[in-house]
DNA sequence: GGCGATAGAATTGCTAACAATATTTTTAGC
DNA sequence: GCTAAAAATATTGTTAGCAATTCTATCGCC
């Protein structure tokens, strides 16, 4: 395909996934071509191919054929899916950034602190989620695996789409101090105590999900048959 | 997008990487939309949404704008980090897989185990290519995570075609004496073992490619100054 | 008044024709 | 005979319009 499609693609490929990631668009809402062309600016061709790519690839979109598009609301099993499997990349990625610090790499890590923690002082939410998200695809290009770090972006759109759906106080994702205690391991060397937090840390946001019962597909009859 | 183009698409993408793992279509060999709508049978749409899947999903075709796609000719360094990524995973795989056994999957595992041999030994090559590809998927159902599964699959498909773009010696990818290990090991619940065993499973293969240098990308000016 | 059917509107799905770009072949000039 | 420009061909990229489907609102009937 073109250059000039791929990257306006690309680009509401982005704005849709940053939207849903940031919880500007909640789990559930529709999304009509004609208004994504209104409001993105954009050619209805490049609107489609982009919900499909956020459907097949991400998976934070659901296309239901002839009804259109709307952002996905994954399944409990889905989410304890993917909070494993991106449990397992973290983890992995801390003992490669480990394994790979250079004098850059401890300067990426800790201006992405300065960055997170900027946000946070200033107030600004939408930014404290993005950074917050951005830190962990920082320490996956510490580590030096794109492939890993690929994954991980999608896996972290995902979770950021979980979140939206499953939290029960409206917090945000990850916290500061974590981010902040987990550098201070990787940039000791100490990868015992760095998986370990990273262990945490992923243990912590679940904490506050309910990934307990299961609301959706809710069995109308079991639950209305004793009133 | 409608049921059926969603449908067709996949027949495609799945047909192309198919033959893409199994080496029928070597890296770099050039794919006309033109062609592939006169031997798939399909619509030129459904041809280029495909290509574009293979191209920004699996990462196995490579499209450069205004002059088609051809079979990816992945670097060194992005082979290193794709049998990285896929060691990473194969390994927790394993250790899900131990903790999730059941009757029925025990089962699964002798079952395909018993389809490769049969391959092999009726000297299929291209069925004992796609057969030992499968195992590790039927490994990744076992453990049970779907997400893992899927990222998986994407990884099995690029390191089939890593192998045919830098084996030495044309081998067969995976040998059926280190799947029946492995099966033994987890079925007898030897968490140590068994990661071991996918380790080494792993390093083998990568033991037959020659990654050490790099082909692409020849300097010619120093390669031909002394002829 | 509630239920179901039918017509209209909105939305998505599909296709085919046209435009832009790259590659190959031909042709003219040296 | 070789080089380089120019036409011809082949291939990809884009768009607009039509077709199919679903949703909504109105109307008739029980």
């Amino acid at each position: 395909m073109g250059t000039r499609a791929q990257v306006e693609i690309k680009r509401i490929v982005e704005r849709l996934a940053d939207a849903i990631s940031e919880h500007r668009l909640p789990p559930g809402a529709r999304l009509t071509e004609a208004k994504l062309v209104e409001v993105l600016g954009a050619n209805r061709n490049h609107v489609r191919a982009a919900l499909q790519k956020l459907a097949s690839e991400y998976k934070v979109v659901t296309i239901v054929p002839n009804r259109g598009a709307c952002v996905a609301q994954p399944t409990i099993k889905e989410a304890k899916d993917v909070f494993a499997a991106r449990g397992i990349i973290e983890r992995s990625i801390v003992e490669l950034a480990i394994a790979n610090l250079t004098a850059k790499n401890r300067n990426r890590l800790l201006k992405q602190l300065e960055k997170e923690d900027g946000a946070i002082k200033r107030g600004e939410r939408q930014e404290m989620i993005r950074e917050s998200g951005n830190f962990h695809r920082v320490l996956a290009q510490v580590a030096g695996n794109e492939v890993l770090d690929e994954l991980l972006a999608g896996l972290i759109t995902r979770t950021s789409l979980i979140i939206a759906l499953y939290q029960e106080t409206p917090n945000v994702q990850c916290s500061i101090e974590e981010h902040q205690a987990l550098v201070d391991a990787i940039l000791a060397g100490d990868r015992g105590q760095a998986q370990y937090l990273m262990d945490e840390h992923m243990a912590t946001i679940q904490r506050y999900l309910l990934l307990d019962e299961r609301p959706g597909e809710v069995d109308l009859q079991a639950a209305l048959s004793e009133s």
